[in-house]
RNA sequence: GGGCCUGUAGCUCAAUUGGUUAGAGCAGAGCGCUCAUAACGCUUUGGUUGCGGGUUCAAGUCCUGCCGGGCCUACCA
């Protein structure tokens, strides 16, 4: 046994996340966390939302509220979301807690002790009209390049030329229209990483068993240009953790705050503390400071391959920087993206299926298993309402929901809804072992490698085992001039199903718990030895034959749900 | 522009890191079964591995040049 802790990256407070957001780090943290804990381990399972930032702050402005206001009920309701699709966090905290508010700040102190902080004046874009400096994203104007007139400040959307906002002609404000914008002197601070680029291009080298995809943006972003970047880490923005150096002012950062990426990682810890305050744990450093037991822990996060810098670089700097003994990552599952149809889901076109309309749609076991086992593990996937009902439909209710439901109706039928008794396994029960026993093998080493397609193809595989051994043994025609061995092998049966849903759980949690519900029970662990795992239902022991467990999704379904997710939320 | 990833059967993906005849699932075809959600099983059609060179006893895998797709490029998060 072993003590894990897994962090997913932590979505933005801005809105409902779609179904690509979801598989790119929620959704395989759970897999990865329901598995570690099906197999006996210590698992802390940390999420929580990303709640500053100018984003943020628009987001609330435009829904007319305060922005705590606005951030509390957004995380209530990505909370409730993410119960829906069974989310397994231990807690799933918020980057705009106290906690957090006070741990950021005595990073940020810490750093500045070791001298890994910086002041640097410099001058940015601010607009009058809205109050606030501008980030280069949120000014428009002509390109100078190309003449291009809805060009960012940031880059040029029609001749791809990376722009300053200040060579924008005409520039203004994408918030407000504002046109009146000037240069204005701010002073930010900045994190040395340059000072830690050795420590880090070490530490990365050291991660050879680290997905490409990781390893290469961390090594790009440590090798490209002069090397690794410092990088602001305050923002003269009102919502966000006021920079202060641990409880004191830091004079000349008033009213400024820390840049999101800064304090937003900090939250994977200060999640741990808010997990013991809302007294769910009683003891957080045991899984972060090394010096308090934090030793054993192996540490996993998932993120998009978006985020990858930010966990390979900058906040291993801040955690390195801090000089203080706090567990660094171990290792990181980064995810490509899922494409909607064709093309990109878009949350401004309300193209493709978010996670509520997901929800309302399907049950989360639909969505969990094809998500997962078209997880974009070595390139983008693509979602298309044909592959996920052909998925579905196949997987799902064929091969598994039909062979459940097989089972316990042929046995009620002949039987009744017990367990029946007598007959002994012969050599095909003996051969079904093995090969259960190698697939259980397969499907084990690639969940622990996190390997997700490959560990659904093999879970399928396991399942179309059932099929293979029930068509082979045919208790219906067995029946008729053996009852006994029929007996045996509808018992056998019975107990796949139990095999299945223990096996099962951490891809589809629900239908397992309905079936473990049916053949009463629910007291079913992850099995050692595949004979007793299929023996362990015993003669006289009642169940009752469950509902459907997965139905299929019909072409008219398939045809309006094409349509209605198309665009135009 | 630079960097990284990617291109394998109609579709979605494998291929133990250079090693026999490139494999699965779905879709298609045929047969079987009749317990079951018109479900299940067996058999089977289908590939010049994007294209052209090169290295090697041996290339889907390594090198190189084209062509296509994607991502990142540090003030969105």
């Amino acid at each position: 046994m072993a003590r894990h802790l897994i962090t997913s990256a932590i979505p933005y407070i801005n809105g409902i996340k779609h179904l690509g957001n979801l598989v790119g780090s929620q959704l395989p943290a759970d897999l990865y966390a329901r598995y570690l804990r099906a197999r006996g381990h210590e698992v802390l399972f940390l999420c929580a939302t990303d709640e500053h930032g100018t984003p943020a702050e628009l987001a609330a402005a435009k829904a007319g509220k305060p922005v705590d206001e606005y951030c509390a009920e957004m995380h209530a309701v990505q909370a409730g979301i993410a119960r829906g699709f069974r989310l397994s966090f231990d807690h799933f905290g918020r980057s705009s807690s106290p906690q957090n508010h006070r741990l950021t700040q005595h990073f940020a102190a810490r750093l500045d002790e070791a001298g890994l902080i910086r002041e640097v004046s410099e001058t940015q874009m601010y607009s009058p009209q809205d109050g606030r400096f501008l980030p280069d994203r949120y000014i428009e104007g002509t390109c100078p390049n190309c003449g291009f007139e809805s060009a960012r400040g940031d880059q040029c959307d029609n001749c791809t030329k990376q722009l300053d906002p200040v060579d924008l002609i005409d520039p203004r404000s994408t918030i407000s229209g504002a046109t009146d914008l000037e240069m204005r002197e701010t002073k930010h601070l900045f994190l040395r990483q340059s000072a830690m680029k050795e420590r880090l291009a070490d530490w990365i080298d050291g991660k050879t068993d680290w997905p490409v995809l990781t390893t290469s943006i961390a090594k790009k972003w440590l090798n490209d240009g002069d090397g690794l970047q410092d990088r602001g880490i305050t923002r003269d923005l009102d919502w966000g953790v006021p920079v202060q150096k641990g409880d004191a002012p830091w004079p000349g950062m008033e009213g400024k705050v820390f840049y999101v990426w800064f304090d937003a990682p900090i939250e994977y810890i200060a999640c741990a503390q808010e997990w013991v305050d809302a007294g769910k744990g009683t003891d957080w450093e045991r899984w972060w400071r090394t010096d308090k037991g934090a030793d054993d822990v192996r540490y996993t996060q998932f993120m998009g391959k978006d985020n990858v810098p930010f966990h390979t670089l900058s906040f291993p700097a801040t955690i390195l920087g801090s000089g203080e003994p706090w567990k660094l990552v171990d290792y990181i599952k980064s995810f490509n993206y899922l494409n909607y149809e064709g093309g990109q889901f878009s949350t401004s076109r309300g193209r493709g299926v978010f996670m509520d309309q997901a929800l309302e749609v399907l049950p989360a076991d639909y969505w969990r298993w094809w998500l997962l086992s078209h997880a974009p593990e070595n390139a983008d996937a693509e979602f298309t309402w044909e592959n996920f009902q052909a998925s579905v439909n196949k997987d799902l209710a064929d091969v598994l929901g039909n062979f459940a439901s097989r089972v316990t109706k042929f046995c009620r039928s002949k039987f009744g809804e017990v367990v029946p008794e007598g007959g002994a396994w012969g050599e095909r029960e003996q051969a079904l072992v093995r090969d259960l026993t190698d697939g259980l093998a397969a499907y084990t080493r690639q969940m622990e490698a996190i390997e997700v397609r490959k560990a659904a193809a093999s879970l399928r595989g396991l399942w179309v085992l059932g099929n293979e051994y029930l068509q082979e043994a045919a208790p219906w025609s067995t029946f008729k001039t053996d009852p006994e061995t029929a007996a045996m092998q509808v018992r056998l049966g019975l107990n796949l199903i139990r095999f299945y849903a223990a096996i099962s759980g951490p891809f589809i949690p629900d239908a397992c718990a309905e079936l473990l519900a049916a053949l009463k029970a629910e007291d079913a662990d992850w099995p050692d030895d595949i004979e007793t795992a299929l023996s362990t239902l015993a003669p006289g022991h009642a169940f009752k034959v469950p509902d459907v467990t997965f139905r299929k999704i019909t072409d008219a379904e398939r045809e309006d749900w094409q349509t209605r997710f198309a665009g135009a939320r």
